[in-house]
DNA sequence: ATATCATATGACGCATTGGTCATTTTTAAT
DNA sequence: ATTAAAAATGACCAATGCGTCATATGATAT
C-alpha cells in the first residue's frame, strides 16, 4: 500500500505542469484561467492537470459564478510545504553527486 | 532548479522496481543477485534500475570479487525515512478523500 | 586458457503519459 | 433566446519510460 501512495504523491508531482499549478495555489487560490495567465499553460491543459489534481486529493474547488476557484487542500498544503525542506536537502546532496548541473 | 530536483527523487522512486530495491537496502546492503532472489525481480531489470539509482544518488556501489554489492547512500537513508513518514500521513489524507483502495 | 559465475549493456517493443486541437457543457449577461 | 465567457472533455499524436531478451564484459577458479 505504502507504494501506491508514494507513486500517487511522486507521479502528481514530478510532471511540470502540475508541479507548477501547486506552486502557484501554495500562494493563493485562483481561477482556471487565472492560473493559465500565470503559468502561461493553456486553457485545456490547466483543465485537463486540474482534474488529476482534484482526483488525487491534492485541490479543492470551489464554484463562484462561471468562475471556479481552485485551492490547496489545507492539509496537503503543509504536507508540501514540509516536503519542500526535505527537498532542498535532497537538492544539495545531489549537488555533492554532481547531478545537477550549477544554475547558470 | 526545485522543480528538477524534486522531478528527479520523484521519478526515481515513482516506479516499484526501484522502489522495492530501495526498500530492500533499507534493511540491508546487498549484491545484485541477492536483491533479484528477494523481490523475484530478473537480473537485467534490477540491473538497469541499480544503474539508474546510481546515476542519481541514491546508492553506493563497492565491489568485492565479482559481487558488486550495492547499499542504500547513508544520506538517502536518513531522507527517505523521513519521506515515510510523511507518506503516511499522506495515506490517511487520501484516504479521506477515498482515493485509495482500502487493503484487502 | 577455459569454463563458469556475477553483473552490465544494447536494442527492441509495449504501455503509459501528457499536450494539443476541436468541441461541448455550463453559466451569466443582454 | 442569443451570445459570450469560463471551464471541461474527448480524440489523437508524440514522447517517454520500462521490461525483456539476447549478448557482452569482467572476475575467479580449475
Amino acid at each position: 500500500m505504502m507504494y501506491e501512495s508514494f507513486k500517487l504523491f511522486a507521479g502528481v508531482l514530478s510532471n511540470r505542469t502540475r508541479f507548477d499549478i501547486v506552486m502557484l495555489l501554495m500562494k493563493k487560490e485562483m481561477s482556471v484561467l487565472e492560473l493559465c495567465s500565470e503559468s502561461a499553460y493553456e486553457q485545456s491543459r490547466v483543465s485537463h492537470n486540474l482534474k488529476c489534481l482534484l482526483n488525487c486529493g491534492f485541490v479543492d474547488v470551489e464554484q463562484h459564478g462561471r468562475r471556479h476557484v481552485y485551492s490547496l487542500n489545507h492539509e496537503m498544503k503543509d504536507l508540501i510545504s514540509e516536503i519542500e525542506n526535505h527537498i532542498q536537502l535532497y537538492e544539495a546532496r545531489l549537488r555533492k553527486c554532481d547531478i545537477l548541473r550549477e544554475e547558470t
